[in-house]
Order: structure tokens, then sequence, then C-alpha cells
DNA sequence: AAACAAAAAGAAATCGATTTCAAGAAAGTG
DNA sequence: CACTTTCTTGAAATCGATTTCTTTTTGTTT
């Protein structure tokens, strides 16, 4: 291993201007920095992470944190984030939390022990309070979910808006029976513009409101998640005696579990059932039922956080940013 | 941020004797064990990595390198692999080399610069004598790439009994003039057994043999590997004047982009065109065409090398394994 | 040209762990 | 009981960087 002492030695200089040219202090003649960079060079020689961590310098490591990365929105937004991380010269670290609030504070927790110098959670486990606390140690960004705080950036999508307009699309469809699914465990009312679920569900609520119907708590579906919990919601729809005419997935696995389960029952799509999605998922339009589904702004999101999280990191006095991008509906066959 | 010498201050006992209690060294009484334990407990301390990993000692930490992580052939392989990994308390690292050399020497790097342990390799970029250079720093596995060499583990599906079969399976159909996609630039031919892409492309070959039929290298499609890429393909193929009646994909993506192609151009499928893909990806059986493809033993494959590397970290002297496991096609609707 | 400020460079301390070495205590042997 | 041998333990060196403190060199001003 070539160490920073071996590119002093060859240069003909002390650690300590080496260590200066590595961090770009202006205090060095260029004729030196110029020899030290030559040795560099020939010697392939590159810092070793351990030592700079050890003594608190930066690491120009992002922590990107997903529930998991086997759900397309979260691999796409990955990606998207990695890109921008890569631009600018900073290396990535991709964690699974797999839900588990555990996991989420280990990640936060690289924060403390100097592994990275910022963390972009693109979903929230843990009491907000919680993660705050983190803040003495390092940048963090939230991106996707979002509180009512603004203590850190976010960028989200405006879930109210895009399940609103999703809702009324179904109703524009002379829909008036519509079911709601949701991921979570239930439904926390908040008000308007602190938190994600209750957002979305906000905006289905309003969508109704405006034709003066009311939500059936019958039609509530939680814990919606795979294709196979779309698949057990179509099963509890058939049951109930007054069944929907229609159905906010929440999600595009979701709905291709309820519009095949559907098609199997010999159920007419759109016709007696309607499907949303949301995602819009790279194969949804390759679908038997091309979805009609809400788009997020992926894309937007992921550039948009990375950048506002790296800007923070080179400008430590920057004010948090907080933005939210639109949704858009996709029109398709399955609703 | 508490340290091993708090540790040491609150249980009256030396630093030497903390780490000896934290490395599972035998000599250490069992009382002042207990008493450093306690401390530890109390103080909540975790030692820091960064720390560790200058004085050269385990992290317990793995890197899943991939291509990218939105293929989802890939995201479920990096969550089988994680999940054995985080079973046996290890960490994970995943890391993608968007197909860059030089990404995937920098994770082979972090084995030089005492980041990680362990090595597992879902693709190989570089030239593997490049690639055997970093085993003095560490364990190496392969995984669904094989190179004909024996120092490192290696665990991959039976390509080319897969397509093979696959192939076979067209024929059986009726098929006889098949056009044949791959990922790669071009097809370098092996003997046997030594590399990925040859092996699919001898097992296809071998399939038409066995019914006495040649291959016409104009309908060898190369550079596939996204849905727009099956588009290409598909209008390629509509250019030709003898044009196939079947094609082997490569993979679900590049399928469902010829098939909705094709169906977009009024072929019939499968009749004028069976299109085979391979992964067997979630959706691809709720397609409009439900996929007529090749399952990769995903969950098999990651949880052996994970379990094989894991193995050869802890018994360092334990010989490479090198595994073979079966591909299984699976007959829907698109041939 | 003298006096002083600013810039450049090196020596040594430091980060938080592990590991070597040496010393002291306990246990085993004849 | 004297003498090894084996266990425990702690002090100090070490890993490879950064950073503080000093010293030396250079530049500016009168």
């Amino acid at each position: 291993m070539v160490t920073i002492s071996d590119v002093a030695k060859l240069a003909g200089v002390s650690v300590s201007t080496v260590s200066r040219v590595i961090n770009d202090n202006p205090h060095v003649t260029p004729q030196k920095r110029q020899a030290i960079l030559n040795a560099m060079n020939e010697l392939g020689y590159a810092p070793l992470q351990a030592a700079r961590q050890l003594r608190g310098s930066g690491t120009e490591t992002i922590a990107v944190v997903v529930p998991e990365i086997v759900n397309p929105f979260f691999s796409y937004l990955v990606d998207t984030i990695e890109r921008v991380i890569d631009e600018k010269g900073f290396k990535t670290l991709i964690i699974q939390t797999f839900g588990q609030k555990r996991n989420e504070l280990n990640a936060l927790n690289l924060l403390k022990v100097n592994q990275v110098d910022g963390v972009i959670l693109c979903a929230i486990e843990n009491d907000f309070e919680t993660i705050k606390a983190y803040l003495t140690y390092g940048k963090i960004a939230v991106c996707n979910e979002y509180v009512n705080d603004e203590t850190v950036s976010m960028i989200y999508g405006n879930q109210f808006e895009g399940i609103r307009q999703g809702t009324q699309y179904l109703l524009s469809k002379g829909k008036r029976r519509i079911a709601y699914c949701t991921g979570r465990r239930g439904i926390m009312m908040q008000p308007r513009g602190v938190n994600f679920d209750s957002d979305r569900y906000l905006g289905f609520i309003k969508a109704l409101q405006v034709q003066q119907l009311s939500f059936d708590p019958e039609l509530l579906f939680t814990n919606a998640h795979t294709i196979d919990d779309g698949k057990r919601i179509l099963q509890q729809i058939r049951t109930l005696s007054a069944p929907p005419d229609a159905v906010v997935a929440g999600s595009d696995e979701v709905a291709t579990g309820i519009v095949s389960e559907a098609v199997k029952s010999g159920l007419q799509i759109p016709d007696q059932l309607a499907v949303l999605g949301v995602d819009d998922q790279p194969l949804a339009r390759y679908l038997q039922y091309p979805l009609t589904t809400i788009r997020q702004p992926i894309k937007a999101m992921g550039h948009k956080v990375a950048e506002v999280l790296l800007n923070e990191i080179k400008h430590p006095e920057t004010k948090t940013s907080r933005e939210m991008l639109d949704l858009k509906i996709v029109p398709r066959k399955s609703a």
C-alpha cells in the first residue's frame, strides 16, 4: 500500500505539505504542488478513507436510504440520485431498511461515525424527532416523503393533487363507488401538507366531496404493497354486498394484482371495475390491461434532492429547501 | 462520541483488555469480561469502524457489485444476497458499475483499503486476470457469470442447458428460423463451460444442430438490453427478406419490446413470431402476451454465493466452490 | 536597508482502535 | 518448596491520514 509518506518522500517534502495539496489548501507553492501531484500519479496514490475518517474530515460519501430496492419506484429513484452524486465526484452508499426502524437508525449513525457526509431518506421509518437528532453530525434530506418540519430539506410529489386528479378522473368516467388502498396499517388523519399518506387520502376524499359523495369505510383496504395483496383485495371486494365500481390501488403492483384477479373472476375492466395505479412502472403500459396510473416525478425528485443535499454540504449555511413536484395522470386501459 | 477508553475507565481496566473482549480474545477473566460488557452496554458503545479498519482488522462487510440496480434481475439477486449477509451479522455494500470497468475496480479496491472483507461480483467487467490480482487483499466470489478459473468461487445458472431447452421448445412448436439476441457487442466463441455469453450461444446452436439446422448470421442481434432495444430489433426484423418465425430475446425487457412492436405491426404472436424471454420478471406473466421465458435460479444463486463467500471468510482455508444451478422454462403465451 | 507582516513548510500531536511486548499472578511440575 | 509454564493485564507502539504549532522564507513598507 502506498501511503502519504511514500508520496512525501518521492516528492521531497513533508507529509503535511502533501496533505495540504490533497485538501486544496492554498499555502503551497505551485512548483511543490506540481511535484507532489506528479509523485501521487507515479505511485498511484489514493488517500485511505479510514485514516481520513478517523481525523474527522469529509468522506465525500452520501448514504441513500430506501425501504427495499426490489421496488422499481425506489430502484429508479436511487439510480437517478446516484448519477447526480457521481457527477459531483461523491460516492454513494445504498442502504435498505426493509421497513425496519433499526436499519434506518444504523444508516443515520453513519453520520455520527463520520462514514458519510450526508443521508438521503427516501422513506421515513422512525419518529421525526429521533431523526432530527442526527442533524448535529451531518446533513439529512428527505425525498418522496415529508413531514411538517423545516429543519431538513424535503423534495416530494404533490400527493394530494395527484390522487385528487386521479380520483376525479375515475369520477369523470361515471364511477361513483370508489375503493381506496393504502400501504399503511391505517389512515392517520393530519392537516393537509404534513404527511404523505394522509395527503393522498385527503386528495381522494376531496375529489369525492366535490361530487357530494362520502366514503364508505368498508371500501378502505390497508397493508397493500404487492401483487398478491392486490389479489387478496379483489377477493375481499367480491364478498362485499355493495362492491365498488373503481379502485384507487396505491401502486402499480397492487393494481396489477387486482386487475389480474378481476379478469379471472370474469369482471369487465374497466366497465365493471376501473383500476387506477400509481408510479407508472416501465412495464405498466405493456400489461394485459395497460394501467391507467399516476406517474411520479422520479427523475426530477431524485435530481433535485441530490443537488440540494450536495449543495448544503458544500455550503453548510444554506437554508433548507422544500419543493413539491407535480404528479401526472397517464390514461390507458385499466380505468 | 463514546470511545474505547471511556469504556475502559468505567470498567476500571485498560483499553487493551476492552479490545480483547471486543475481539473475543480468550485471555480475560470472566469477571472483568462481564464488567466490560456492562460498561459497554451502559454507555451504548460501538467501536468506530474507521479506527478498526486502520489497524487492518475485519470489517464484517461485503460489497455486492451489480451492473445496475434498476434491472429487476439484479435487484432481486441483491435482495436475496443481502438477506443472507444480514442474517450472519455482516453488513452489505451495494455497488453499481453501470457497466464500467473503473467502477468495478473501485469496488475491488475496497478490499485493498480494508473497507470490506469480501466482494461478490454479479457480473464481470474487467479482464479476469486483473480481478484475480485483488485476491491478495480479501475474498472474491462470482455469481451469475463465470470464467474458466478455479481460484474464486462461482455460482451460476446453467446457461447452456437453459437456452438449449428454450430453443428446443421453440423448435417443438414448429419454428425453424430462429433469431438470437444478446446483450454483448458480439459473440466471442469459447469452449463450453468457460463463459456466460458463449455458453448461451452454444446452447442455442446445439438445439439447432440436433434438428440439422444452421444459424443464419443475419438473425443475430447484438447490444440488446432494454425494451427500446427490443422495439429496434423488431424494426430490423421487418426489413429482412426472410424474417424469422421466432426469437430468443435474451431478457424479458427485450422480449417485451419485440412483442409490443410486433403487435403494433400486426404480427400474430406466437403464430407468426414466437418470442422467448429470459429471467421471468414479476410482471412477465401479467403482460398483454404473458411471456414464455426461462426462469433464472435467482434465490438459490444469491443464497449460495453469499453462504460460500461468508464461509470462506470465516474459514480462509476452505477451497473454492463451483456450482451450476438449473434454469427452468416457463411456458406462457408469447411462444 | 531595517522592520514587520504574510506565506510556505515541517515536526509532532492527534483521531480510536489493535497488537506487541513485558511484567506480574496463578497454576502445574518434580 | 523452588522452578517452570501458562494466564492475565497494562503500557506503549502502531495504522495513515489531518491539524496545530513553530520555524523558516518571502514580500512589503517606510
